[in-house]
DNA sequence: CTGAGGTGATAAACCGGTATAGCTCCTGCA
DNA sequence: TGCAGGAGCTATACCGGTTTATCACCTCAG
């Protein structure tokens, strides 16, 4: 018997299907003996249940999406999806819960995905990355009624649940450390404005700035890219009063500052401090190795399925995580300005 | 109404179910002008068949597997993986496939995976990537009876369906060019013993040797590891008659090495031609430049997905399908030797 | 005029589970 | 003694599709 049902598992244990069921879904109607007795006929055939069959009869299908809309190209290279996979993936596996992945181009796509995954049945609930400001996809979820964590932002007045870290306070101790360093020209090369997490950031910084008596401290918006990364960079090198420090929002960008700093005879750290506010093993690869704000992805990725787990159970419940903070990672990068 | 279902559609039409389910799937059985009523109809009801449904009646899911054994450390630096994926999709989507991802830590992992996704049917057939010598998933998966596709390697003596690369050319194309560059002494730093790639690559740089007069063609084994590629490095350029040359399996090891020589005040590519057998983001990041050879990886995968396909509609036509060859991207980390 | 064969449809079984109504005992309490 | 109530189990409907057996009807050849 290749694959056994548990019309099979009746019959051999002589009970009738719901009893089979109740058994192995562990909810009263059996006594205890016929329960042992049904397990281990169960475990001694190695059946599993039909995933389709079940999800069928119980609505429900055990699986749930993440949808990421950003070209292939950059994708690779962050390591914070690699380990936010991995989170995730830790935290669904221990109920039993698969992960759908589908890389798309643009939000309209993705939330086509969401459209037609809610009228197949095809997830029980959504992660959603890369909060933008106004995002279109939390009206989209709503209406769909498809059950959604947001992670690192929050979900539109509290109506998506939503696990997040402070990227203001972390931004705060990046420029808090520089500051101490004796840097008081501190530039932030941004990523795209129109994130949620960028606009905290750029606002993190502006509000530093008069505290710690910082004489310049301006956030320039780019696409994430390293050729944009780069550009920026060689832009704030080439004033008069150059920045003694720069914050990048991404590693990648911090790495193409870095070639760029390298190519224009300016010495890091010795003239120019670097932070990155993404860690990964990109920044330790460098020389000097960047000084980074590492993030604990994985735990993220496993809160993130932890709380969309609740949500699916109780759509009522709205929950609002915030994760551990950040912290910043002192490596060979930084230093106190020369002059 | 919310979720319409061919019941739905079938009272609208004033026809059975079966009817429905005919026109739906254009199969014969109803007329030209009954299909187009019921097509329409479904059209205007917004109708999407429930997966699950149709996943018990139809014993397919319309949904294949991709397990990565790896660490997701080392993952998230891989563009390979990112494009691999998106090829993938790119396959599946036209028809309309998902894809399940799963990040796990070992072979043995996977392959227990593989046993429960046969066992419950949430895969129709699943993509084999990272093959070693003998291979024990190529058996367990003939076991389980589960279509499958093998990226990169052959399916053990033609079992299994695969799409590769011609990694043997492609090290020849690297070994030729720098020999014609004037380099002798070229040292090949290579991945796990245990992949086949890494044994073909092997294989290719001794048996070219003699050819190009090369006096010295050593390949040193790693574990992929930007730790041990540098400590490598570190060894090759710490001999007396070091090497001019040497050719990293992957691209965060040639960058590992990059920043051997740069400690140890070896000029590049002046004193020492450095090539990456991967390409990515990574190498055009570096400065300078590393040259690398490209693989269209997305190609890959939507040609993967294809014969997947195809796989699964017609199991015993076992498909070994080789892709174009990898190109050489020349940039600045090579030049002849100084000496 | 008859019968073979094809067309267009229906009804019902089926896929493998879950959920529920109902039945049979058995126990405990008035 | 009688009966309420619960434990333990069965039978059956149901989820939303697909597939098969069957049938009515029409056409056309013999």
């Amino acid at each position: 018997m290749a694959r056994p049902t548990i019309a099979d598992i009746a019959d051999k244990a002589g009970v009738s299907k719901g009893a089979v069921s109740f058994a192995l879904n562990g909810r009263p109607g059996v006594s205890d003996a016929t329960r042992a007795r049904i397990l281990q006929i169960a475990e001694q055939m190695s059946w599993r249940p039909h995933s389709a069959a079940r999800a069928l009869g119980a609505s429900r299908v055990d699986s749930v999406g993440l949808v990421i809309a950003r070209p292939a190209r950059t994708l690779g290279v962050e390591p914070f999806f690699a380990h936010l996979l991995s989170g995730l993936q830790s935290g669904l596996s221990t109920h039993s819960i698969s992960l759908q992945l589908l890389i798309v181009e643009n939000t309209e796509a993705e939330i086509e995905v969401y459209k037609r995954w809610a009228s197949e049945h095809r997830v029980d609930g959504v992660i959603l990355v890369d909060l933008t400001v106004r995002d279109p996809r939390i009206d989209a979820l709503r209406a769909l009624e498809l059950p959604a964590v947001v992670i690192g932002g929050r979900g539109g007045k509290g109506a998506l649940a939503s696990v997040w870290a402070d990227d203001r306070d972390a931004m705060l101790s990046i420029v808090d450390y520089l500051a101490a360093l004796g840097h008081r020209r501190i530039a932030h090369v941004a990523g795209t404005p129109n994130f949620q997490h960028t606009q905290r950031r750029i606002r993190a910084v502006r509000d530093a700035a008069p505290r710690l008596g910082l004489i310049d401290a301006p956030s320039l918006t780019t696409d994430f890219s390293d050729a944009e990364g780069a550009a920026t960079t060689r832009k704030l090198l080439s004033q008069a009063d150059r920045p003694t420090a720069i914050v990048y929002d991404s590693d990648v960008m911090a790495v193409a500052g870095l070639g760029v700093a390298m190519e224009m005879g300016v010495s890091v750290p010795g003239d120019l401090s670097i932070v990155a506010f993404d860690d990964s093993i990109l920044t330790q690869l460098m020389h000097p190795a960047l000084t980074a704000l590492s993030r604990d992805t994985f735990e993220f990725g496993r809160q993130a399925a932890e709380v969309l787990l609740e949500v699916i159970a109780h759509p009522a419940n709205v929950i609002n995580l915030r994760t551990a903070d950040p912290v910043l990672t002192v490596r060979e990068s930084t230093a106190p300005p020369s002059s």
